[in-house]
RNA sequence: GCCGACGUGGCUCAAUGGCAGAGCAGCUCACUUGUAAUGAGCAGGUUAUCGGUUCAAAUCCGAUCGUCGGCUCCA
């Protein structure tokens, strides 16, 4: 590595241990450094902060340390510029995070978007008045002596969860000092392009238990272009959210009669049952029977499954008869009695058995969002029974089907392992061999997966795959859980190779998640552009006028024969028009019929993609839509 | 549920205490159309709902419902 100093002069250096060495050089041992320099050809802004300790960090923009310490010391400057306009402020937390930062405070009055343009201008001077920003350490009584003296009690909180016999590092900036690991860039004015973005409440330490605080997210970058960008960048992904898509293309809608339960139109009710085909037939070909279990079932059935118990906040419920009832929040209890209702051998073994079920969960108001999270849903269920031997080639079964699902769309997705929670069930043996089956799994398979520790469902470990939405937040989606618990519950067996009663393992698991989510993530994924194959209209056939009606409409009948989801505007328009809306509708293939069309049998076609693609026949039309599969 | 913002014809938005408006969509008429908007006319509103302040409320205040951005929870 070679490192271009400002005076001009050049040092090679053999990886970024060296960086550290020349930072010391040139300080004599104890200062912090600003250099400008080429790193590996590329001229890059270095900074660097040397600590009583030497610990070093590396600040450039391009580096994701460098983006932290930008947007985290623009989370101090908000704290400093804050306490001096609301002095009677205590002050939470303030990391940084993708794409920003926040901070959390406590204020004595309310705080609305109004305050945050003060805040804002207030920050902006902060940076002109220009301070150096300086590192310092205490050890823990005197750090904790430090902040009461201050009357910050949740940094009191904060530090008395650190290890007692730590350094407490602080980081000062005029008169704001704050509780902090660092890194930080060199002086305030190093802040050149930031915005404060919304006020939102978050509970201290995230905790429903706890009061609730305001925290103000902004976001912060080196160039006030890049601000710009990162801003039109939002904006742009606005456009492809599917609640906006979702009623311009007329898919689905929520009214206000129904918060949370969606309603599908009926281009979105083609665009679901295609899934659902295309679902049904995978789901045969991997070895899959399919159910269907009613909505409600009484409360007897609850109680045996534990939801009565544990998740009735989320049941509705009803009397029937003076019995009561619930609607079903999840499809494996029904699945269970369905299993239960004849003796089942290990020859069978293992049963996979599917059911495209329609559940409700009453979902606190706040948490409603478009598609992504509704009242109401169809999760692609299926249920798998099987010995504990059988666990790892199933769920490898069932990973590689959501990899194909998920490949089939093109999505980049990521995958969770949780494994066992502190409520859990069952065990610690039963436990291990679970979650071990699942790992072995998804290493045989080779695939990346972060593991969350402690994030298991109560009664059993579970792999989960998450898709990103249009302004990248991501949802979980595909699920695949071992569950212990509910074939004990229901006391479901099987009649081993010994004649014995045994008790198969069970797995929850679903691909799409729920179809409406996917959906949801589908539209932003395809911008409501979708693959012909899904297409709710394939072709909308475009007559140039009235005269051509006719024929216009025999060619329609044609395409709906061969099974193509064709449409026609037959309005009195100019042909401009028509295509234009076709577009705005995104359809894939525009068909013109006119004189010449009429005359020649060829039709003049036009994508979504390209444009005017000259005269086809029918059966190059056909083709074309076919090879889209 | 909690914190903040918002709610005006089907849609997108205007009207900052003084007559509720525009564009698109819809309907009618004329034009009979050749690759992203033909022209003219008509109709469409209890300004989310309920209450209050005021001579006067879309506008100010309160409550309720809903939506949006977060938190918590979750497919």
């Amino acid at each position: 590595m070679k490192i271009q100093l400002k005076d001009g002069s050049v040092r090679k250096y053999e990886n970024l241990v060296s960086i550290f060495e020349v930072a010391k050089e040139l300080s004599e041992g104890l200062a912090r450094v600003a250099c400008a320099g080429e790193v590996d050809g590329n001229i890059v802004d270095l900074r660097y902060i040397l600590s009583k300790d030497c610990t070093l960090s590396i600040l450039t923009f391009e580096d994701e340390n460098g983006k932290l310490a930008f947007r985290h010391t623009t989370s101090h400057i908000l704290a400093q510029a804050v306490k001096r306009l609301y002095p009677n402020t205590k002050l939470a937390i303030g990391p940084a995070i993708k794409d920003g930062f926040y901070y959390d405070f406590d204020f004595e009055n309310t705080f609305t978007m109004e305050d945050l343009e003060v805040v804002e201008s207030e920050m902006k001077k902060i940076v002109k008045e220009n301070f150096e920003i300086h590192r310092f350490t205490l050890n823990r009584a005197d750090a904790i002596a430090f902040m009461q003296e201050r009357g910050e009690k949740y940094k009191v909180e904060l530090i008395e969860d650190l290890p007692e016999d730590e350094e407490i590092s602080f980081y000062k900036q005029g008169e704001f000092v704050d509780l902090c690991a660092g890194p930080h860039l060199l002086s305030t004015k190093n802040v050149k392009a930031f915005k404060l973005t919304s006020v939102a409440g978050a509970y201290w330490r995230g905790s429903e238990k706890n009061k609730m605080l305001t925290r103000i997210y902004g976001t912060s970058f080196a160039k006030n272009s890049e601000l710009e960008d990162y801003l039109t960048r939002i904006e742009e992904a606005k456009k492809r959210d599917h609640r906006k898509l979702g009623k311009e293309l007329g898919l689905f809608t929520i009214m206000d009669e129904g918060p949370g339960f969606p309603f599908f139109l009926p281009k979105g009710m083609t665009l679901k049952n295609l899934l659902i085909d295309y679902w049904r037939k995978l789901h045969e070909r991997e070895g899959y029977v399919e159910i269907s279990t009613p909505i409600m079932l009484n409360r007897e059935l609850w109680e045996t499954s534990g939801h009565w118990d544990h998740y009735k906040d989320n049941m509705y419920t009803t009397k029937i008869d003076g019995e009561d009832f619930a609607i079903k929040p999840m499809n494996c209890p029904g699945g269970m009695l369905v299993y239960k209702s004849v003796p089942h051998s290990y020859k069978e073994l293992p049963i996979r058995m599917g059911e495209l079920g329609l559940v409700h969960r009453h979902e606190k108001s706040g948490a409603l969002h478009g598609l992504m999270r509704v009242r109401c849903f169809t999760q692609d269920d299926a249920h798998i029974y099987m010995t504990k031997e059988q666990i790892t080639d199933e769920i490898k079964g069932v990973v590689r089907l959501i990899d194909e699902v998920y490949s089939k769309f093109g999505f980049k997705y990521h995958v969770e392992l949780s494994t066992k929670p502190e409520n859990s069930i069952g065990s610690d043996e039963d436990w291990e061999i679970a979650t071990a089956g699942l790992k072995r799994a998804l290493d045989e398979l080779q695939m990346n997966y972060v593991i969350n520790e402690g994030d298991g469902a109560f009664y059993g470990p579970k792999i989960d795959f998450h898709l990103e939405d249009s302004i990248g937040r991501t949802w979980q989606c595909g699920t695949i859980q071992l569950d212990f618990q509910l074939p004990l519950r229901f006391e479901a067996e099987y009649i081993g190779a010994d004649g014995e009663k045994h008790r198969p393992i069970m797995i929850h698991r679903v691909v799409f998640g729920s179809i409406e989510r996917f959906i949801g993530i589908l539209i932003e994924h395809y911008a409501g552009k979708f693959p012909v194959w899904l297409a709710p209209v394939q072709i909308k056939i475009l007559p140039i006028s009235e005269k051509f009606s006719a024929y216009s409409k025999d060619v329609l009948m044609k395409f709906k024969e061969k099974g193509i989801r064709c449409e026609m505007d037959e309005r009195d328009e100019k042909i401009g028009y028509k295509i234009r809306e076709a577009q705005l509708e995104k359809v894939p293939y525009m068909i013109i019929l006119g004189e010449k069309e009429a005359q020649s049998g060829m039709f003049s076609v036009r994508s979504r993609e390209q444009g005017d693609i000259g005269a086809l026949s029918f059966e190059s039309v056909i083709e074309h839509i076919e090879s889209d599969k």
